[in-house]
DNA sequence: TTCCAGAGTGTAGCATGCGACGTGTGACGT
DNA sequence: ACGTCACACGTCGCATGCTACACTCTGGAA
C-alpha cells in the first residue's frame, strides 16, 4: 500500500484514496478481513482518517464494518455487475447525446487526450497494462460525464467504474484486443466532435452494451454457474429508435 | 432536533438521521452554520458520531464543511433540482418498466398500502400535510425501485429524493391538489398490477415530468430568475416509443 | 474421544485531549 | 475619524484513551 506524502490535504482523503487503489490493484484480497489498527500503522496515521476513508468505503459498497471483529474486503459479484451495466447503460447514453450538445474546445482538447493516451497503450506488461487500460478508459468516461452538466450523474459513474474495477476485469486481451476497444472509443470521439449527438449516444450505447455482454459472460463462466443475463429489456430506455446506423461502421 | 433514543443502533447511523431529518424538515436553516460541538451537545453524543454523520451528509450535499468554520448546511438549488429530475426521469422510468415485469404479492401489498396511505392524506394542516405528503410519495416510489431488482439504483434515488426534499417544495396545494397527485400514483399502480410494463412505465414518465415541469417553474418563479429549463431531450431515453396511451385516461 | 465452559485476545465504537488555523474584535497609531 | 495590527476565541482535524463485545482456544468433565 502506498504511503501518505505530508503535502496539505485531508488526511483521511488520502487514506481513502489509498485503500481505494489499494482495493482496485487487487493488494487488499476480497474476502478478506483486516483492522483498523493495521490500516493506521501500515499508513503511518491515527484511526480515525483511516474510519473515516472506512466509513466512505462501505458507503460504496467496497468494503464492510463487522462489528468487533474487522474490516471485511467485499468482492463484486456478478449480480452486481448486471447492475453497474444496467446503471451504466441508462445513464451514460443519454449522458453522451446531451454532452455532444455541450461540447467545448477544452473538452475537446481532454478527450482527445485521452483517446491518445488509449491508442499509445501496448499489451507488453499484461498485468499492468490491464490496469493502465482500465485507467485510461475511465478518464475518457469522466470528460464525457462532466460534459453532460450533470455533476452528480458524473460522480455517481465514477463510484461505479471504482466498483467494477474492483472486480478487476477487463474484456482487453480476452474476449477484445486493444485496438478493438480504441475503435469504439474513436467512433464515440468522432460523432461526439462532429456535433452527432444521436450517433455519439448510439455508439457510446453500443460500446457499453458489448462490453457489458463479453464481460458478464466471460467472469459467469469463471465460477461456472452461468445464469443468463438479459439487458435487453433496456434497449427501449436507450433510444433504439434514434437514427444512427444499425451495426456501426468498423474497419 | 430530535433526540437520541437509547436502543442500540450505531450512534452515527441515529445522528445521521437526526441531523437529516432536522435539515429536511426545515429545523436547520441553509445557509446557516453551526459546530460539531453544536449537534453533539444537542444530541447528548461525543463529537465523534456526530463527525462521521456529517461526513456522510456531505457526501451527499446536504451540508458543506469549512476548515475551522463550522458546518454549513445547503440549500438545494434550482440548478440541482434540474440534475436531480433528470436523475429521476432516466432511472425511475426504466425501473418501473423492469419491475412490473418482477412484481410479487408482497410488493404489491406493499404498494396499495403506500397509495391507501396517500389517499388518506387531507390538507388540514398544511405545514404537515406538505411534509406528510412528501413522505407518503417517497414510499410509493421505493417500494417500486427496490422491486425493479436494482439496489443501487433504489438507494441512489433515495437520496436524491432527500436531497428534493430539503428544498421543501411541493407542488400540492400550488398548482395541483392531492386529487391530481393520487390520480397520478393510482394509474402508476393499475398498470403495475396489471403486468402492463410498458403503460406503467410511460404513467411514471408522465407522473415525474408533469412534477419537474411545475416545480422547476414554481420554484424558479419564486427567485424572479427563471432561466429556461429544457428536459425535453430525454423524451428519447426515456421509451416515448412504448404502446401506451399519448394522453394517459383522467377521470 | 467429545462436548462444554470460561478466560484471553483483539476489535469496533465512542469519548476526549490537543494543536493549528481562520475569524472577529478591540486597541493603537496616524 | 479611519486604517492597521495583534490578540483572543471558536472551530475543525487528528490522535489517543477506554469500554463492551465477538471470537478463539484451552482445559476439564462426561
Amino acid at each position: 500500500m502506498k504511503e501518505i506524502p505530508a503535502d496539505r490535504e485531508s488526511l483521511a482523503d488520502q487514506v481513502y484514496e489509498s485503500i481505494r487503489d489499494a482495493i482496485i490493484l487487487g493488494e487488499l484480497i476480497p474476502g478478506s478481513l483486516h483492522s483498523m489498527y493495521h490500516f493506521a500503522a501500515e499508513l503511518h496515521v491515527s484511526r480515525t482518517p483511516v474510519r473515516e476513508a472506512l466509513i466512505k468505503l462501505a458507503d460504496q459498497g467496497m468494503v464492510r464494518f463487522e462489528r468487533n471483529r474487522g474490516i471485511r474486503i467485499l468482492l463484486t459479484t456478478i449480480h452486481d455487475l448486471e447492475e453497474i451495466f444496467s446503471l451504466r447503460l441508462l445513464l451514460e447514453v443519454p449522458a453522451t447525446f446531451r454532452a455532444t450538445d455541450q461540447f467545448v474546445a477544452s473538452d475537446r482538447r481532454q478527450l482527445r487526450q485521452a483517446l491518445d493516451a488509449l491508442n499509445e497503450l501496448r499489451p507488453e506488461d499484461p498485468k499492468s497494462s490491464a490496469r493502465d487500460h482500465l485507467e485510461c478508459d475511465a478518464r475518457f468516461h469522466r470528460v464525457i460525464m462532466k460534459a453532460s452538466g450533470n455533476q452528480r450523474l458524473a460522480n455517481f459513474i465514477d463510484t461505479l467504474r471504482d466498483l467494477q474495477q474492483v472486480r478487476g476485469a477487463s474484456t482487453v486481451g480476452v474476449t477484445r484486443d486493444f485496438q478493438d476497444v480504441y475503435q469504439d472509443h474513436l467512433d464515440i470521439y468522432e460523432r461526439i466532435t462532429a456535433g452527432d449527438a444521436a450517433g455519439a449516444a448510439a455508439a457510446m450505447k453500443n460500446h457499453i452494451a458489448l462490453t457489458a455482454r463479453l464481460l458478464l459472460a466471460q467472469e459467469a463462466g469463471d465460477v461456472g454457474s452461468a445464469p443468463r443475463f438479459d439487458l435487453s429489456w433496456l434497449d427501449m430506455f436507450t433510444a433504439n429508435n434514434v437514427s444512427a446506423p444499425q451495426a456501426p461502421p468498423r474497419l
